[in-house]
DNA sequence: CGTGCTCTTGAGAAATCTCAAGCCCCGTGG
DNA sequence: CCACGGGGCTTGAGATTTCTCAAGAGCACG
C-alpha cells in the first residue's frame, strides 16, 4: 500500500471544497470560435491543450464499433474540459452550437511555469468533478427512460443556473446518445412528462420545469 | 484556462506509462482479513485509508433509491482501491469472498512523509486507471446483454491473468448489478454463449473461454 | 413557398424484466 | 451413508419496456 504522506494530505484537504469552476490560475489561453458540429479535438490526438467553454456548449463522445455514438459529457459555459490522464485524448469533442472556447497550451512553452506542487491542487479538483459527473452518469444508465430524462433535465437546469426553465443547446439525438436512449424514446418521454404536468415544452429546446419536486421524484 | 507549467507536464509524462499495480511507494499497511460479505468501508465514511487486495476480491457499490445496487467496480489481487477525490467515501466496499486486504493510513501520522510533488505521481496513475475502467464500464451499460456479458468475461480473464479459463469470485447477482442486468438475464446469456460454443461452464463460477475471438466479436 | 432538418407520433418487433418453479451443489445431522 | 435444507443458479412463460421502421408535423432559411 502506498503512503501519501503529510503534504499530499494537506493538498488534498486544500482541494476538498474547491470546484473546477473556481480554479483560479491565470488564464493564458486565446479564445477561439467554433461553429456548430465542428471538432475541437479528436480521439487519439495528443492532448496538448486545456479548454474552457466561454459561451455555447460542447459534447465529448466516443464512437462505438457499430457506429453508435456515446456522449460521455456535455460542457457548458464555465466548464473546463480536455485535460486527460494520459498523453492523448480518449474522447472526441465538438461544439454543439456556435461556441467560444478559451484554449490554453499545456506545456513548458507557455510563459507560466508553476512547479508541480502548485499544479497538483489545480488538477485534482478537475479530476474529482469529472469523476463525480461520470459516476452519476453511470448510475443513470441503468435506470428507466423516465428517470433518465427527468434527471437530465434537472442536471441541465442546475448546471445552467436557471430555475424555472431550461434552454437545451443540444438536439434530441445528442440527448439520446448521452442517456443511452433513442431519439424517439427521448421525445416520447418528454411528451409523457408534459402530459403529467411536470414540464411544458415552450419549444423543443425551451422547457419549463413546472413541477421540480415531481420531476425529482421521477428521477429518484 | 489554467496553465500547468513545465514540471506538471514532466510529472504527467512520467506517470504516463505507469499502472496502478506498479506504483512502488513503500507499503506501510497492515494486512487484515475480511470474511465474505463483510464491509470494508461504507458510503459517507471519512476516507482515511487506502487499500490493496492481497487475496480474494472486493466490490465497490452504491445503493439506489429503490433498493437496487449498482456495483461500480470489482477489485482483484494487486488492485488498489478506496482512494477518494474528497474527504469521504462515495461508494461502499465489501469483500466478495474471504479476502486479505492490505490497509494503510492516509495521513501525516504515518511515518512516511513525501512532499506533494512525490505524492502526485502516485495519485495520478491511480486516478487514470480508475477513470479508464469507469469509462469502459459506462460504454458497456448501453449495449446489449450478450455484449455486456462477453466483455465482462474477457475483462475478468485479462485482469486475473488467466488465458483458457476464468474463476469468478462473484455471484450472478454481483455480475448483474455490475452490468445493469438481472440475474436471470446473466444466466440465460451465459447459457446462450455456452450453446454457441464460445464458453463452457465447468461449474457456475468456473468458466472455460473456448473461443476468445468469438467472444471478442460478441463483445464488440 | 419549397427544401431540409428536427422533432413527434404510431404500430409492430425485439429485448429484457418479473414472477414462479425447479435444479444443483454442498454442508449438516441423523 | 443418506435425508434434509438453504443458497445460488437455471429455465420457462407472460408482462413490460424500449427499439425499429415509417409517416407526418413544425420550423427555419433561402
Amino acid at each position: 500500500m502506498l503512503s501519501l504522506g503529510t503534504q499530499a494530505a494537506r493538498v488534498l484537504a486544500r482541494c476538498e471544497n474547491k470546484t473546477a469552476k473556481e480554479v483560479s490560475r491565470p488564464y493564458l489561453g486565446t479564445t477561439r470560435r467554433f461553429a456548430r458540429n465542428v471538432e475541437i479535438f479528436g480521439e487519439d490526438e495528443p492532448a496538448t491543450h486545456v479548454y474552457r467553454v466561454v459561451s455555447g456548449a460542447v459534447r465529448a463522445f466516443r464512437i462505438l464499433h457499430d457506429g453508435r455514438r456515446q456522449i460521455m459529457a456535455f460542457y457548458l459555459p464555465g466548464d473546463l474540459f480536455g485535460l486527460e490522464y494520459g498523453n492523448s485524448h480518449v474522447n472526441s469533442a465538438e461544439a454543439i452550437c456556435e461556441s467560444q472556447i478559451s484554449v490554453s497550451r499545456l506545456s513548458a512553452s507557455s510563459g507560466f511555469a508553476p512547479n508541480s506542487a502548485d499544479a497538483f491542487p489545480d488538477l485534482w479538483p478537475l479530476a474529482r468533478d469529472e469523476w463525480r459527473r461520470m459516476q452519476d452518469h453511470m448510475m443513470l444508465l441503468v435506470r428507466g427512460a423516465e428517470e433518465r430524462v427527468a434527471h437530465f433535465l434537472l442536471e441541465m437546469s442546475r448546471r445552467s443556473g436557471t430555475t424555472a426553465s431550461v434552454t437545451l443547446p443540444m438536439s434530441r439525438q445528442d440527448i439520446g446518445d448521452y442517456l443511452g436512449l433513442t431519439i424517439e424514446t427521448v421525445s416520447r418521454t418528454l411528451t409523457h412528462l408534459e402530459q403529467a404536468g411536470f414540464i411544458a415544452l415552450r419549444s423543443s429546446r425551451q422547457i419549463d420545469l413546472c413541477n421540480r419536486s415531481a420531476l425529482a421524484r421521477s428521477s429518484a
